[in-house]
DNA sequence: CTGAAAGCGCTAACAG
DNA sequence: CTGTTAGCGCTTTCAG
């Protein structure tokens, strides 16, 4: 026994029924007398069978794996939600075939196709975007698709995030009620929504508030790029408190400033970041930061492609979901400011 | 055209050719003239047509995907490591299913049981220890696997991992000489062969410069256990230099001693690691460290595995890269040490 | 509830 | 080189 090979005709032989009746007895929806149920599953466990999924998912055109396509794992940020994801993905029987696209924008497509050759049941596509040619070719195979950290003005396409823009508010009221006022923005790669949206939600509460950005830098969402966009900011007429599109920047930035330039953060300058990443809290940062609630996010992601998966005629959602100001101390505390954090729920 | 679901037969019909042409044009190794070849390439792109890689799997038996089992990716060594794999075996035509094994046992069984029902052509299974009856069963699947820095006496097992011995052996020698002789060492999970053979190669080296292991607490890899496992280091009778046996938990043990206990870094503790993770070149940290050779590591657990499913005869092999010290600023430079760092190649 | 039979989309001999 | 013919291992009607 345990050969690994056997077929459910042989598990059919050895239990004395036919091989439709080992197949029910191991498709969760069929029919099988208690009896026979039993037979079988003796004799499967005696020859050690398993059912061949592949085979499985081609007579039965579903796969049970979901493509994730995700762009950099540098950024702490993303092995949190790779890990969420695939546990629960895992956890409701379906299985993560995984591709790294070079932010190329070529290669993404021929990743892409890849991924449907695969007769994925769905994709995820975590901080890519995708031309709209992807999108159609998607559509055409009838595979339905979740943008997770990214959003895109297509409206058929469902997309999770944050809420960006409120949390770019956030990080700039913060800003204001500390009493700075030459603010600074260390921005990430210009072709993101997030980076394009927590600036705009940043720049419009200084605005509300007679403000305007001091400073502008981008930082790629690298950190080196970010290291050098901090040399840049602080060379002349430097800023007293700088907001970056991300964590990994913001880290980035924190120690460039303190120990390159040799300021004392938040005392000279206070330092805002968003994701909060673990790192954000590590005692040498103390980053005061956006928290993007990772784990409603990807709850969210995953019940969006699987309702869609299961019904065709699911509508398409666009989700952004609101994450509180983390309040550390990189950046100065307001006189009388409420610190109540919460937890990622 | 771009229906999407256009098979082999209706590429077949279109360029006026059998089915079997169409297979062939589209089989790597398969003989068809240009003027066929050319003929189906014409519908297929029409129809939009791309093999099965399911179907072709079940058929061949081949089905090109590899099963990668990973345990945390909180430590950065790891989803550094999952992009790495992710690319080099994209390069080489195959896929990655991803499987998170909680560390509990018990779960990991079942998921090496998931894998097969995919008909992986091979496992990776990265810093996670198998049963033996596991090994059976993957064995008798006809499943190669290979194990990714850790490794298990079973000689049968390829595994591949950097020298730990001489590793721990290197950051011991580096710590004598700086002319400390109140050695602390923060273990790992007692479980990791890593771990292990870290603490071997360490102790061994103190050993024969007539030196003990000063103190020694267990910090499980994970940054809680190792910031407690600082505390209770230094609770009485503090170490002049203390060895983590990852950097994950170095850095939580340098912060541990920098801000909740006021030490200085390098000035009244010498902090070294394992890894060379990002984080460990970052200022705030400039943590010293052993480095182990990702890139290097990642090439041979791809060649192995793959020669062992192109042919079934090639033997296991057990493969110990050595990696360099990378001398920062958190422990203490002995007088006229040389400082070669060396890129990883 | 159960078995027989017809495929799913594709590869792999096998004759020509 | 090419078409024909068997399957791969499984799900799914379809009669009973």
């Amino acid at each position: 026994m345990l050969k690994g090979k056997a077929t459910s005709f042989d598990v059919a032989k050895l239990a004395g029924v036919s091989q439709s009746a080992v197949s029910r007895v191991f498709t969760p929806g069929a029919s099988a007398s208690k009896k026979t149920a039993d037979k079988v599953r003796e004799a499967a466990t005696k020859l050690g069978y398993r059912p061949n999924a592949l085979a499985r998912a081609v007579v039965s055109g579903r796969s049970r794996i979901i493509g994730l396509v995700v762009a950099y794992l540098e950024n702490q940020f993303y092995p949190d939600v790779l890990e969420k994801l695939s546990n629960a993905l895992q956890e409701r029987g379906y299985h993560v075939l995984i591709f790294m696209a070079a932010q190329t924008a070529g290669r993404i497509d021929e990743v892409v196709d890849e991924i449907l050759d695969y007769q994925v049941d769905g994709i995820i596509a975590a901080s890519v975007a995708l031309s709209s040619e992807l999108t159609e070719r998607c559509n055409a195979a009838g595979v339905p698709m979740v943008l997770f950290n990214r959003s895109q003005d297509d409206p058929g396409m469902s997309a999770v995030t944050s809420d960006n823009v409120a949390g770019g508010r956030k990080a700039a009221e913060f800003l204001i009620a500390g009493g700075h006022t030459k603010i600074g923005y260390v921005a990430g790669w210009e072709g993101a929504s997030t980076q394009r949206d927590r600036e705009a939600g940043f720049v419009r509460a200084l605005e509300a508030h007679g403000l305007r950005l001091h400073a502008r830098e981008v930082g790629q969402f690298t950190t080196e790029a970010a290291r050098e966009a901090a040399r840049r900011m602080f060379a002349q007429d430097p800023p007293d408190a700088v907001f970056a599109a991300n964590d990994h920047m913001a880290l980035a930035v924190m120690d460039t400033v303190r120990f390159e330039l040799g300021l004392d953060v938040p005392g000279d300058v206070s330092v805002i970041g968003y994701d909060d990443v673990p790192a954000a809290d590590w005692p040498a940062y103390a980053l005061t930061t956006v928290r993007q609630p990772a784990n409603r996010m990807v709850a969210e992601t995953v019940d969006i492609l699987l309702n869609t998966i299961e019904d065709t005629n699911t509508p398409p959602r666009r989700i952004a979901i609101d994450g509180p100001l983390i309040v550390r101390g990189s950046a100065r505390v307001p006189d009388g400011w409420e610190t109540g954090k919460g937890p990622d729920t």
